[in-house]
DNA sequence: CGAACAGTACGACAGTGGTCGAACTTCCTG
DNA sequence: CAGGAAGTTCGACCACTGTCGTACTGTTCG
């Protein structure tokens, strides 16, 4: 098979479905790395974003993100490249990626 | 006793748990009555929001609220009165709760 | 005072979610 | 072609979460 994924229309995004999706904190660094870096492969962003799975969570969380509605993934040869959906999140939920992504004022505690 | 709720202080709010406290529908339904309405008492959240769940579950949702900084109580005789905190949400993650209360494009399901 | 009301606390229970290792598929490369 | 790399899928496990009913504390009012 080759582009199987799921990703769900741009009207279909449900803000609860996203907020979850975004509400952990491996994902946001994900969601993070990925709008910062543009395109890049599962591992590539494991890296990136210094989270310190396995390769099964990894892949759970991908999958979390992009069943949300909030990553793309096209296949190129072996690996999967992720995108960020800016376009349709935006669309949809104007000034949440944004606010999201914003950096944190530090000192979380 | 007057005021035993706990509230986290502004800059103690963690983003991971706003999102995950924003991301059920029922508290995301009472934050939004919560935003239109003012303050209000938890019974009257729930009937404006039009939840059908029982007083201990209502208190449970409103605890979570409460506790990731995004609602604040004041005791009012028997009732506590609930408030969003718009202004410490803004000051650390601005754009979140205006992102999060806009009106959903319609057919979110 | 006593009954009804507002809300919290606790215990139980089912469902979900994050984590892993192992097995599998597909692709690239020597 | 054989080996390895990139991801997914699966089953297991444990922690967390949403739900409820019940019991409790405190308040208002008849």
């Amino acid at each position: 098979m080759s582009e199987d994924a799921i990703h769900p229309p741009a009207e279909g995004l449900s803000l609860p479905k996203v907020l979850a999706a975004l509400a952990d904190p491996a994902r946001l660094a994900t969601v993070r790395t990925l709008a910062q870096g543009g395109e890049s492969s599962c591992n590539q962003i494991r890296h990136d974003a210094g989270l310190e799975v396995s390769k099964s969570t990894m892949s759970h969380h991908l999958r979390i993100l992009r069943e949300a509605g909030i990553t793309q993934s096209r296949v190129q040869g072996a690996r999967r490249l992720l995108t960020l959906r800016r376009e349709d999140l935006d669309a949809r939920f104007p000034g949440l990626l944004d606010a999201v992504l914003q950096p944190e004022p530090a000192a979380t505690y």
